[in-house]
DNA sequence: TTTAATTTAGCACAACTGTATTAAAACATC
DNA sequence: GATGTTTTAATACAGTTGTGCTAAATTAAA
């Protein structure tokens, strides 16, 4: 009897609208009438899908989180505790425009989360996620190339490298031309060269 | 003949009404009524010193950037290159109530910066400042421990240790309790260490 | 074709936005 | 105290915001 329509296909079209808004004119145009034109219905269609402005931007800042998890289970990790751990990293930064992109939009969820109580929780999941993922890259170095370190210093480690790795992010959003791909990579590998400085084929 | 009121004590009012609306409402509601009522002005006088509200949010992150610079250019300074590195990467750091709200503010005109034409060239012109403090930290700390180091070596090292602090200071925003003064201390510790780690004496 | 469920569009509403204009208030000089 | 300039306050306006509500369009099943 319905009219059938993939119901999260269209939340999902209209998340990625939001994307571009963002993107383009900044989270304060974010309005609802505004993606829902970028999505190509009317503010009152965008409503039956997400019934407050905040779901819907909830949404679309998880399905940023949800992406990158996906193409990162998809990495053909090797084993090799250098070779995984930069496969990793450069996943996590803004490497090309498509990347570039997705990183910006996070960078504005994460920057209205700081006052937006229904962003909060995702922001600090994610965050919690990504330390993981860190103290388990310098877990596999350390045993492999620095075992003699405490279990202080490779938490220190662990925070050090996300530090590095969202300053690099943020820099490359802020100014691209001059933090490009090519840098921070550089800055990667000279950071993972010097964690594993004991073994002198470390880096690469 | 005039009503003297200082004009400059007054912008300056508005800008620091403007910190707080922001960090406790967020930039969405730095408005110019919201702003003016934090101030305990009317909207038509905050106009009077403002004209626009770009003009007033601009001269806002425009102060914070002042206040950051004369209070590092009354730090201590001793000429020995780890103590002098670590006296301005902490006053860089949001080690305390105070520099945190500061940080905080910072973020968020970044944040903001990145879609309004406005702000970007203050936002441009901190990053080139700054990026040029990490420079003559990184000449400093090498031309005493590392003198080997090559040109390149230097300059990647020195976007390496400005993406540490950026990202250590929006962590410590982000997660104020995980990563607090103490774990932004130590790592920064570490990697001056690490950066230095052809002296024993580097480091502690 | 009829029926019924679902999606869509459009308008209404009150609140808020930036900006402009205008009149009142305040006060240093004469 | 009168004068004249600056600061302040208040209001107006057009536009946008989030959200609620209603009616029309769409379409699978009977």
């Amino acid at each position: 009897m319905p009219k059938i329509v993939d119901h999260h296909k269209q939340k999902e079209k209209l998340a990625e609208a939001a994307w571009r808004v963002i993107l383009r004119e900044g989270m304060e145009r974010a309005s609802v009438r505004n993606i829902a034109e970028e999505a190509g219905l009317s503010a009152g269609s965008l409503r039956h899908y997400f019934s407050t402005q905040s779901e819907l931007l909830a949404f679309s800042m998880e399905m940023v989180s949800v992406r990158v998890k996906e193409r990162i289970r998809g990495l053909p990790f090797t084993g090799e505790p250098i070779a995984d751990a930069q496969l990793l990293l450069w996943e996590l930064l803004p490497i090309d425009e498509e990347r570039r992109a997705e990183m910006a939009v996070w960078l504005a969820f994460t920057a209205k989360a700081l006052s937006d109580p229904l962003l909060q929780p995702l922001k600090d999941e994610i965050y919690a996620e990504m330390k993981l993922g860190m103290v388990s890259v310098i877990e596999e170095l350390f045993n492999r190339y620095h075992s003699t370190a405490s279990k202080e210093e490779r938490a220190l480690e662990a925070e050090r490298l996300y530090a590095l790795l969202d300053g690099l992010a943020i820099h490359s959003i802020m100014k691209p031309a001059e933090v490009d791909a090519g840098v921070m990579k550089s800055v990667i590998k000279q950071h993972i060269n010097s964690i594993c400085r004991n073994d002198p084929a470390a880096g690469g």
